[in-house]
DNA sequence: AATCTCCACAACCGCGCGCAT
DNA sequence: CATGCGCGCGGTTGTGGAGAT
């Protein structure tokens, strides 16, 4: 994740924080954000003293900080819709997350790509089985241990356990 | 216990669009 | 009309953790 931890701004040379944020970091974005709103991303990380670009204050309050976000337990109810809207409209997962509230178009994206990629596209042209039908794991059969997030209550990300 | 492999997901990058000048 | 800026979107990457060997 961290590629470059510590690189140079090149626009106005200086120094810009890449990789993870740190609680501190979130704290200052989201007291800043509570305070003043949001006027311009671009130069609000400075103004927040927050050595970061304003790209990466954006993604990490819309994906990650924003009160109304709900994290990790995509219901099989929500699991269907974003099948259904992803058929209908490819991956605008913009205008898929619209009508999923709560939710953000980068955890919508990965979860896509992660549990529900292999397979579906074939099988909404063709009718093929899903990914959980065709990569059978040896402990599929095993119910009480099923690992597929297409199972009714699925898998919740362990970090939110 | 140590090492390897795979998976999930946070974060980055490049591109395109809309708006102001 | 051309240009520059700011923002949002979609694709991709890299890390950490869990499970397998």
């Amino acid at each position: 994740m961290v590629r470059n931890p510590l690189r140079t701004n090149m626009s106005n040379n200086t120094r810009v924080k890449q990789g993870a944020w740190s609680g501190e970091e979130d704290q200052k974005l989201i007291t800043y954000i509570r305070r003043y709103g949001i006027w311009n991303w671009t130069h609000m990380p400075k103004a927040a003293g927050l050595a970061r670009t304003g790209k990466s204050c954006r993604l990490r309050w819309m994906n990650y900080l924003r009160p109304d976000i709900r994290h990790g337990n995509i219901t099989k109810k929500e699991e269907d819709l974003i099948l259904e809207l992803h058929r209908l409209l490819g991956n605008k997962w913009a205008a898929i997350v619209a009508r999923l509230s709560g939710r953000t178009d980068n955890e919508i994206k990965n979860y896509w790509n992660t549990h529900m990629k292999k397979g579906v596209g074939n099988r909404n042209k063709l009718k093929i089985p899903t990914a959980c039908d065709v990569e059978v794991k040896p402990d599929h059969n095993d119910s009480s241990s099923h690992p597929c997030p297409h199972v009714a209550g699925g898998c919740v990300p362990q970090r939110f356990l």
